[in-house]
DNA sequence: TGATAGCAGCGTCAGGGTTT
DNA sequence: AAACCCTGACGCTGCTATCA
């Protein structure tokens, strides 16, 4: 898919969140017929631009909430790394505390 | 107290992987 | 192969802490 092209100049307006206004498919005139109202008839053309705005929409909703998810998941999966790095941080020092507690053993035992 | 840096969270796009 | 899903990357906003 082709990028729009008018991504960075839209960014730097700055009164508004990029994500609003970066234009879909340049050409498609999304807000046009968005605006038409609802009830008239229309034009076939008009109805298949409708129409794919409607799935791009559709596609943003759920990209939006797949993103949601997927940051959540790797958060958890971050907790649960630094969870473990606890656990193994524990267990190595309880190992070398009974390391050091043989040794003092077997050294008492040589002498 | 205003300027600035750093951070977290968000929406979108692009592209690779998976399913139908 | 088209439709769908997942996720890294990007740029933006809002918040907080720090400094001059």
């Amino acid at each position: 898919m082709a990028v729009t092209g008018d991504e960075t100049e839209s960014a730097a307006t700055g009164d508004m969140p990029a994500y609003q206004l970066r234009s879909p498919n340049s050409s498609l005139a999304q807000n046009i017929v968005m605006a038409a109202s609802p009830g008239t008839m229309q034009s076939p053309s008009s109805q298949h631009a409708e129409e794919i705005t409607r799935k791009r929409e559709v596609r943003l909703m759920k990209n939006r909430e797949a993103a949601r998810e997927c940051r959540r998941k790797k958060k958890e999966y971050v907790k649960c790394l630094e969870n473990r790095v606890a656990v193994l941080e524990n267990q190595n020092k309880t190992l070398i505390e009974e390391l050091k507690a043989l040794k003092d053993i077997y050294c008492h035992k040589a002498e």
